[in-house]
Formats: structure tokens, C-alpha cells, sequence
DNA sequence: TGTACATCAGTGAACGCGCGTTCACTGATGTAC
DNA sequence: TGTACATCAGTGAACGCGCGTTCACTGATGTAC
């Protein structure tokens, strides 16, 4: 097999760093490590991403599409707008915990490329779909309801809830309390919000 | 002047800390950066805070002593258990934008060192300042309000605040739109919040 | 169909840099007697 | 009141390491004619 064309290097060369920041967090994170283990001479990622703001944001960009693409399909699994704004929360937190290295980097604005194109359509597009399960809660529930302030808000409280999580659990250890699933939370918090955005009881 | 002995070098590179993760975010800060702006030989950091998760653990606490200390003033400044709560969550995001070094820090699970005492102390006292105010409005408004659930929803929206808003003002540039103060949003969260929490219309 | 050439992808050696750690040291301070 | 000694705080030189960047190179691929 002749390797010295790869076939298929910026994919490889995504698939590691997804593995280094895994394995040791984003400060572990180095474009030569990444080379090393995708078997590659550690200047080989230049040829593809320039430098590692480069490399970051494009896995920032594949968490915004994956996440959309939850949203969506969250969306299309349950009728009701109530219920499947639930099911694109516990969607978002599970992104998070299936995919910890593309959720660490996400909103890290001081390692990404924000000249990007990409990074602006992906996470626009992610933002839409969001709105969308909104619009659709307003239209069945709330025609008052401010579709960018409930945005904020749900986007705002999953988000920190991801950030928050692992705190709870070394808080919880230190009382001896327990903290219940990710999931579990994320769709008590949801629900929560949607009793403050809606006036109407469902 | 003797400068042998310096006097209280611990806080000189706990602010010379501050400083360089103001200015280059987490990843451009080291020991030997921090003990050139404090002027002291790049072994000296090592005498008082062991290694560099010592020094950021320390400046965590300090975070969650301001926290804490905010939350309070908030709770005591209003007597209404809703504008109290209100205040406190402005008091959360304005200590983010006034102390962003520390915000950065507070919740960087995989830089600090969990077995440190102060550090559960601490973040324990500033949980139970929001605990506090949640108690408030349960007594004042709704009996069967989840005080865990509660604090919960209430510190994870404006965690995840304080984390979207720079890519909220991005996306908001590129639509041409804007953003709202973070103060402001924070107060508009912090009511949808309440909203939710509480069945009896303050 | 074959050949020449341009372009692209990856190599590997070399560079200088800043980092954390170690270590023998020295200057200052505090305490015992 | 004075002296000796232990402890503490900070020094500065040395170490090895991994990093990003540069550069001349080479192997593979695609295209023009």
C-alpha cells in the first residue's frame, strides 16, 4: 500500500485531535501530537489547516452540523411542540456526553477562527433549528411568546448545565448526595423553561 | 528598599495571574510568565503555590468568594424575593464581565485541583447564596418550588450565558442585528426563570 | 497512446523558543538560650 | 542584650522536552499535447 498519499488526511487528522482533547483536555492539545498519531510527518497538517485555530474550528463547525442535525431530528420524532423542545435539550446534553472534545471546543472563542465562513453558517444553521422548534411553540401555544429571548434562554441553560455538570457531581460527592443523569436534568430544566416561556398550561 | 523578601508575593502573582489570562486567555498563561510580571525569579511561584493548578485553584476560590459575596448584596439590597433573585443574576454576569480572568477559570474542571479544601468551601458558600434567595421565593411564593431544580435552572442559565454571549454578538454582526447589554439579558432570563419556577403570578 | 511537465501532498532535518523542574546557593527572619 | 542556629523565601544556572515554523526535498497525481 503506498502511503504517501494518505487519501484521506484533514478526516484522520480531525479524528485525532477529537482523541487528544479527549484523553487530556484541550491544554494537551498540539498539532504535532495530532500528526503523531495520525501516523503523519508533524508538518503535514499545515498542508490542510494552516494552524491549529484552523484544525479546531472546522471540528467546532462538525459539532454545530451535528447538533442541528439532533435538533432536528428531535423535531421530527414528537408532535408536540412542548415535548419536542424537551427531546432537542436532552438532544443537546447527550451531544455533550457522546462527543465531550466537539462540546469542549464549541463556544472556546479564544481558540477558534472567527473569520470562518463555515463557522458562521454551521452555527447559524444549529441556531435555526433551535428557533424553528420555538416558532412552533408559539404557534401552537404562545403567540406572544419572544422566539430570540426563549432562544437565549434554552440554548443558555443547556449550555451551562454542560458546563456545570461536573461541578454538580464533585459538589454532590462532597455532601454525599447524588446528582441525577445528565438527561434526566436536562429535560427537568427544559421543562422549567417552558412553564416560564409559555403562558398558556400545556 | 529590600526586595529579598517580598512581602506577599502570593497576591503579586495571583494579580500578575489575573493579568496575563486578561490579556492571552488560559492558554497563553505560565508559571515562569507570571512570576517575570511579578518580578521574581520563575522558582519563586513554586515556594507558595506548588504548581500552576495550585495558582489557578486559588484564583477560582477567590471567584466564588466574589461570587458569593455579590449574591448576598444582591439578596440585601431588595427585599422581593423575585427582584432579589433578579439582582443577584445580574450580579452573576456583571462579575463576569468585570472579572473575566476569574469567570474563565471558575469552572475549567480539567486546571484545578479538586482535592483542595477551599476550593469545595468556597464554591459550597456561593451555592448556598443562591440556595438562599430560592428559599426566599418558595417561602414568599410557591410552597412546592424544587429549591435543587431551582438552582439548578437559575446558575446554569447564566453560566451558559456568560459562555454564548461573545458568539451571540458574532452571529448578531453577522445578521446585522443586535445584542442586548448582558445585564439586561440576564435580568430578562433571570424573569422567564422565575416565570417558570413559581405557579402564582408575582 | 505516450511523454513532459505542473501541481499537489507529505518528508525529515534543522532552528530557536518558552516551558516546568531541579538544585546548590544566599539573604532575611524568627526563636532559643 | 547578645549570639547562635533553624527556618523560610527567593535566586539563578542548568537540564531536557515538546512545540511551531521553515525549508529543500521527493513521491504521486493530473493534465496538455
Amino acid at each position: 500500500m503506498s502511503t504517501y498519499h494518505h487519501g484521506d488526511l484533514p478526516n484522520a487528522l480531525k479524528a485525532a485531535a477529537i482523541e487528544v482533547i479527549t484523553e487530556k483536555g484541550v491544554a494537551g492539545f498540539s498539532l504535532r501530537e495530532v500528526a503523531r498519531r495520525a501516523g503523519v510527518s508533524h508538518a503535514a497538517p499545515a498542508h490542510h489547516f494552516g494552524d491549529s485555530s484552523g484544525l479546531l474550528t472546522d471540528l467546532a463547525c462538525d459539532a454545530f452540523v451535528h447538533l442541528e442535525a439532533r435538533i432536528m431530528a428531535a423535531r421530527a420524532r414528537v408532535d408536540d411542540p412542548v415535548e419536542a423542545l424537551v427531546a432537542a435539550a436532552r438532544a443537546y446534553v447527550e451531544l455533550g456526553l457522546e462527543h465531550p472534545a466537539h462540546c469542549e471546543i464549541m463556544f472556546r472563542h479564544d481558540l477558534l477562527d472567527h473569520e470562518n465562513d463555515r463557522h458562521a453558517e454551521t452555527s447559524i444553521a444549529a441556531y435555526g433549528a433551535l428557533e424553528g422548534a420555538l416558532i412552533e411553540l408559539r404557534d401552537a401555544y404562545d403567540p406572544e411568546l419572544d422566539i430570540e429571548a426563549a432562544a437565549t434562554h434554552c440554548w443558555a441553560t443547556m449550555q451551562g448545565l454542560l458546563v456545570l455538570y461536573p461541578a454538580m457531581i464533585g459538589l454532590a460527592d462532597h455532601r454525599g448526595s447524588e446528582v441525577p443523569p445528565l438527561g434526566d436534568l436536562a429535560e427537568q430544566m427544559s421543562r422549567l423553561s417552558v412553564r416560564g416561556l409559555i403562558r398558556t398550561e400545556p
